[in-house]
DNA sequence: CTCCAGGGTTTGC
DNA sequence: GCAAACCATGGA
């Protein structure tokens, strides 16, 4: 998503664009039909899950978790497009997220359609010099084998719904480039896997320095990963503050 | 110029 | 099984 002003957002999701604006009296104005509203970022924006019993749920002693949640009080759980997302988090390793930005970016006015991400079938006839002037590096070769299997159907993204958390997670690590990490965050924000925590450098270093190097998430239940974005928020937001 | 980034694979015990 | 080396570039 793309913040346009402070009160205005801009979002994509498969062939949808919408704008987003926060009007003075509180109340939101967007730019899409109410059909497409209802079709797609109802769902999208998950609406229709409430987050406030979620976070009531959280144990006021767990106090890092506790006041992440309230300062990140709006955070959602996209409903976020496989492919997009399979492809994005396998850019995303070892890269600062000014970068993943960039990459994304190149890759869509590249290959995508009006700007919009690439198809399966337009990226695996993608060559490796023009992906690597997206700046992907080593990531190339992970790109193309990732595009190429989902083009051809060797794996059918959607398929991957019916399994369970376990199966899915094992799945998505059978491509290459794909580690325990990405495969929960794709797990998580593609597949909805709510109970998925990926453990990227900010949580390690949030597990270190707040829970005395003991992994909390196995005992969040399954609400796992929405208490993984809350702290990241968290973590996010305390840096914001220190550093500038 | 230097440093390191929302990790994963490969190699060597 | 585990730890360490290695990976290619863009941002800051």
């Amino acid at each position: 998503m793309k913040e346009l002003s402070p009160d205005s957002f801009s979002f994509v999701t498969k062939k949808n664009r919408m704008t987003m604006t926060r009007l003075e009296d509180e109340s939101y104005e967007v730019s899409c039909s109410e059909k497409e509203w209802h079709d797609i970022w109802h769902h999208y924006f998950d609406l229709d899950t409430c987050y406030k019993d979620i976070r009531a749920s959280i144990p006021q002693a767990d106090s890092f978790l506790a006041s992440s949640a309230k300062i990140g009080k709006g955070i959602r759980i996209l409903n976020q497009d496989k492919f997009e997302m399979l492809i994005s988090f396998i850019i995303s390793q070892r890269k600062s997220i000014p970068a993943i930005k960039t990459s994304v970016e190149r890759l869509c006015s590249l290959y995508g359609e009006d700007g919009f991400f690439p198809t399966p079938d337009a990226l695996s006839k993608a060559g490796f010099e023009d992906l690597s002037s997206c700046g992907l590096g080593y990531r190339v070769p992970y790109i193309m084998e990732a595009s190429k299997r989902v083009a051809r159907g060797d794996v059918d993204l959607d398929v991957l719904d019916k399994l369970s958390d376990e199966e899915l997670f094992n799945e998505l690590k059978s491509f290459k480039g794909v580690g325990d990490k990405v495969a929960n965050c794709v797990a998580l924000f593609a597949y909805h896997r709510v109970g998925r925590a990926p453990i990227d450098t900010w949580i390690k270093k949030i597990i270190d320095t707040e829970y005395k190097g003991v992994d909390p998430f196995s005992s969040y239940g399954k609400y796992a990963g929405i208490m993984q974005q809350y702290m990241f928020y968290g973590a996010q937001h305390m840096k914001m503050l220190t550093s500038k």
